[in-house]
RNA sequence: GUGGGUGUAGCUCAGUCGGUAGAGCACCUGGUUGUGGUCCAGGGGGCCGCGGGUUCAAGUCCCGUCACUCACCCCA
């Protein structure tokens, strides 16, 4: 017997038939627009790039377990990118005489990163990246803030369906260390302690904070520290908050849009300060949405130039997780307005006449691929979603005329051919 | 990489004490010439995830394996 091979798609990676794409089309688009409305403009760049690039900054998770990676022709080792932001920085770098800082740039690449699948979490992801190079004002947070509140309202989600969580590491280092007593040298093994804080249970994570060295006390202060809110703030000398974007963010008019959390450190190394994260507060998808924060010098890497940024990253997953969980997904596009359908194979000819006309004027048109009785043609045509049929009938169409159907109403009549692209116009109204 | 759950038609699922496969929905055709949705009749579709074992006989019991899924780790 023939072995077939398998029609699933590799693990991890989806395939998007025409109406899930539909919905997706209308989501991005959205959030597309938005983007563009606050300045961004949008790059692409390849799929493939040097795997050094991804080993020396990503954190070590990343580089070691999760890169899908292969040897060229060449020999040269090369990985798909497991996000955007190094290539995004490259790119920056290379082009830094040339450029006008600060810009805004986006991007929505697919990501890959070997891991296994779950809720959230897939092989391949498509992220919409937003970032600023080359400021390090607080307006950036401030523009950042007021984006991710204007996508997510765009697609209809309302101020108590998510919450957007901030913190500032360099607070959240002083925090520790001076009124904890955290060593610096330590404080790497903290922050990861800090990230699954919300996770694990007080005895564990009493048994991790003695496993770091940290003792009763210390890890009673940790505990404080985390609960506080925004009033840690007010613990803290005035020469650390005073130098954070975070805390000018919180001063500002924007404030009401995010809340400080201490909780919020985020795995990647490379953020320096500012850090943030999106949450859905319905409780039932329990990571973060998306995120992202402020990196002082991203482009390290590849330049001696200082380049500063900030930005995040918003998966589709946790991001399409979110709209199913509030209702907020919206419905497949129709395939088409309206279907030409001649009576006989002989007035094929005929129904391409008046379907060319129809899409001059901007109607999704089709015509029938193959014959078929006009009954069948007709309930095809209302399964493709047409809000309309043209019959094209051989008498009729000796004298110029065709039949006009709304299939809404089932009312008809008859027009001449020249006609029907505006009455169909009229017909489906200015909503198109 | 670790642990749990689930694999039967395109989809959702049933299948008794082991006796050789079913429903609903979807799809296709017909109910007379050029009119859809409802209704009626008919039809196509199944390596019961895969491999092995027990048995006269396995969708059903046992072992293995793979896939999907949820959680852990980590992260978007």
């Amino acid at each position: 017997m023939t072995e077939y091979q398998p029609t699933a798609p590799y693990r991890g990676t989806r395939d998007f038939l025409p109406d899930e794409m539909s919905v997706r089309t209308q989501v991005f688009h959205r959030l597309y627009d938005v983007i563009e409305r606050f300045g961004f403009r949008r790059y692409d760049g390849p799929q493939l790039e040097p795997a050094e690039i991804y080993e020396a900054k990503s954190g070590e998770e990343i580089a070691n377990q999760q890169l899908y990676t292969l040897t060229d022709q060449g020999g040269r080792r090369l990985a798909l990118r497991p996000e955007m932001t190094p290539s995004a920085a490259r790119m920056v770098a290379g082009n830094a005489g040339s450029l006008q800082f600060p810009v805004r740039w986006y991007s929505h690449p697919n990501c890959h990163r070997y891991e296994r699948p779950q809720r959230g979490r897939v092989r391949e992801h498509w992220q919409i990246n937003v970032d600023i190079f080359g400021s390090e004002a607080a307006s950036c947070e401030i523009e950042m803030f007021e984006l991710i509140d204007s996508m997510m309202r765009s697609l209809g989600a309302d101020e108590d369906t998510f919450v957007i969580r901030v913190n500032d590491r360099q607070v959240l280092s002083a925090a520790l260390t001076e009124l904890v007593g955290v060593r610096t040298d330590q404080l790497g093994e903290v922050f990861a302690l800090v990230d699954r804080w919300e996770k694990y249970d007080s005895e564990r994570l009493a048994a991790d904070a003695a496993e770091i060295g940290l003792d009763d006390k210390q890890f009673a202060g940790l505990t404080d520290v985390l609960a506080a809110g925004t009033s840690l703030l007010d613990e803290l000398p005035a020469e650390v908050t005073g130098n954070s974007n975070v805390v000018r963010a919180l001063r500002s008019s924007s404030a009401g849009l995010i809340r400080f959390d201490p909780h919020i450190v985020r795995g990647l190394a490379y953020y320096t300060s500012t850090v943030f994260e999106v949450f859905d507060t319905s409780g039932e998808n329990n990571r973060a949405l998306f995120g992202g924060g402020r990196y002082a010098d991203l482009a390290g890497l590849f330049t001696p130039k200082q380049i500063p940024g900030i930005g995040f990253g918003m998966g589709d997953v946790t991001l399409f997780d979110f709209l199913d969980t509030h209702g907020l997904s919206p419905a497949p596009r129709s395939e088409v307005d309206v279907v030409v359908i001649p009576v006989t194979a002989e007035l094929d000819d005929a129904a391409r006449t008046v379907a060319r006309t129809l899409r001059t004027a901007g109607l999704r048109t089709s015509v029938p691929l193959e014959p078929r009785k006009l009954g069948k043609e007709i309930t095809r045509a209302d399964r493709a979603g047409a809000r309309a049929v043209v019959i094209v009938g051989a008498e009729e169409w000796q004298d110029g005329t065709v039949t006009v159907r709304d299939l809404g109403s089932g009312n008809q009549r008859q027009v001449p051919h020249e006609e029907a692209a505006e009455t169909i116009s009229t017909l489906l109204g200015t909503d198109r």
